[in-house]
DNA sequence: GATAAGCAGTCGAAGGTCGAGAGTGCCAGC
DNA sequence: GCTGGCACTCTCGACCTTCGACTGCTTATC
């Protein structure tokens, strides 16, 4: 039941809204450059629009808010992420060529770039350790039952995990340990360790070594969880859009929990959705707030995903683009490494 | 110029003043516990801290505000922190009791559980790397020309930094530098890095390793800077303190600057404070904020600092408290390790 | 001389009124 | 089917008044 002239009108009512937080009325509408009715006929398709479920009123002789609804039909009418202003993209490249090396660094980085294209909370998930394949393994002993194993991976990232031992243990069996268990785990993934048999590799050790290889190997697992790898920046940037103190304490809480974040952006990604607007993020407490999320692909496989967090009245077109080049650039940049 | 009952009455004016968010009467004042004068003569040692420069007035005919000089002398006077709450205390036993390895997640952890007990934002600064040893080096070739060197330190904290080489190496040659380097610096501390002298030892050594050899250590001596030791928490918490959203955006855009909120709790610390209050801090934008810290030692050395930033009325006696017993346990806990 | 009591004065906060303005819905006419 | 016109609604800001919480000062009391 939408016709152009109905989709022009409810583009107008969106965009004058993002720019100005204050209700739209027919006549603003109608004067805007897109719209060649009169106020009257506005009123009429506004009406039309708002039983529809597209506009909402805060109260009669009050201009028009736009809905989810409205916004949905917005984002999807936008079809894709459009060109980044041309001080965007010298900002995009000049970061690119200028960062190298240094992947955690790097993630942080990048965060901050999206929050400063964007002015909204930027959040960049680190590549899933599960793709990449283990370069190197060591057991450093710190004390006599304390040691740290530290695992290299292709792409650069470094798990590290402390394994207590319940025995005081010489030097040299945990240096054959480390020996033992890198010719069980270079070359697999941290998936792979996962499903491997501490029983089947006992054999022929000593009793000692077994001890360590085992514990070891059980650290191993718990350790490949997405715990460091989320970089949130420009929170204060973000904050700046919204009026009340109350709901910008809520927002940071949940930007608190990196756990909460990841799996928003993952549910968000799942649902085959790039553009989350209050209600979609799946959580209560953003129902003022909207996500831009994608992908991003290193080595032909999807390796992390980043992300904008704003108030639902954002400027999507101008997010869609950031995220979308930005996503493209790291993926490029990680795939050289 | 103050006797004990004038400083009685700033006293309660700053405790009720901190407790309800509004300027503080002489009646108020007369009615608490403390005082036992009529509201006439709280009148007139009010009009004279004032004129002193204790206590402020918004305007005529409205109740008193602390000045900060004011909250310098109640905090002075509070003489160190006192004892903590029982629930609190329990938390904090238990959370020492259940902690265990892992520094990184630990220190982080410690913010989280700063911030719940004082409901501010608490910042851990992780222990300084100069007077950690290091326990082992290894250099990783990730390609042909990236090789990752990773350090591993006494406590347990790693320290990587990705080195490009200009040719292609072979991975003989990596490791042959990794031997090299690996005999110079084990046992040394970071700091002794920064002052080797990379001509010494290249004598003897094959020009291939050498070059290796000085590029890592190019790599590690602009790594030790306190970038990534700083754990942030509860900022969600603290906001609520605050009620205009512009001041809120300000003070997250200085923790987001991870170096200045290291620099600004040793500052503090080198002026030897444990509070500052409003301007003290040296910061324009932390003009209605405090900070309370406190240093923490590990094994009879001052390693890092813990901190909490909160509204200028904030709750000093809990914040002292609970800074000065978990940065007491977070010492003592970092040393056993 | 310090404390208390009383009193006049001040000023912001709260509440009420009112008009202006922005906006709507509807109807009649083109 | 669009538009101009019109009556109506409802918020917002200005303005006023009242109320109450203070203060400072002056005077009385111990």
């Amino acid at each position: 039941m939408i016709d152009e002239r109905k989709a022009t009108i409810l583009r107008a009512v969106v965009t004058e809204y993002i720019e100005t937080a204050q209700p739209v009325g027919s006549g603003h509408v109608a004067s805007s450059a897109e719209v060649n009715v009169s106020s009257a006929t506005v009123r009429n398709d506004m009406a039309a629009l708002e039983a529809e479920g597209y506009l909402a009123q805060p109260h009669t002789s009050a201009g028009r808010i736009p809905t989810e609804k409205g916004y949905r039909f917005f984002v999807d009418q936008l079809g894709g992420p459009g060109k980044l202003g041309v001080t965007e993209t010298q900002q995009v490249r000049s970061f690119f060529n200028r960062t190298h090396g240094e992947m955690e660094q790097m993630l942080s980085d990048t965060s901050r770039l999206l929050s400063s294209l964007t002015h909204y909370a930027a959040v960049v998930v680190g590549p899933q350790h599960e793709v990449a394949t283990i370069k190197s393994l060591q057991l450093v002993a710190l004390s006599s039952r304390l040691v740290l194993a530290v695992l290299v991976l292709s792409n650069g990232a470094i798990e590290k995990s402390s394994i207590e031992l319940a025995s005081d243990t010489d030097d040299l069996i945990v240096n054959a340990a480390a020996v033992r268990l890198s010719t069980m785990v270079i070359g697999q993934t941290l998936a792979s360790v996962e499903s491997l048999d501490s029983g089947s590799m006992i054999l022929g050790e000593s009793a000692e070594v077994a001890v360590v290889v085992s514990a070891a190997l059980a650290a191993l697992r718990g350790e490949h969880r997405h715990d460091d790898h989320v970089f949130i920046g420009g929170t204060s940037d973000m904050v700046a859009s919204f009026d009340a103190v109350r709901k910008v304490s809520e927002i940071l809480r949940i930007l608190e929990q990196q756990l909460v974040v990841v799996s928003l952006l993952e549910d968000v990604l799942d649902r085959g959705l790039s553009v989350a607007i209050g209600r979609e993020t799946g959580n209560e407490a953003l129902a003022d707030c909207s996500i831009v999320v994608a992908p991003y692909v290193v080595d032909g496989e999807t390796a992390g995903s980043i992300g904008v967090l704003g108030p639902t009245r954002m400027h999507y077109d101008q997010a869609l683009s950031a995220v979308a080049v930005v996503a493209n650039r790291l993926g490029r940049t990680l795939s050289e490494g």
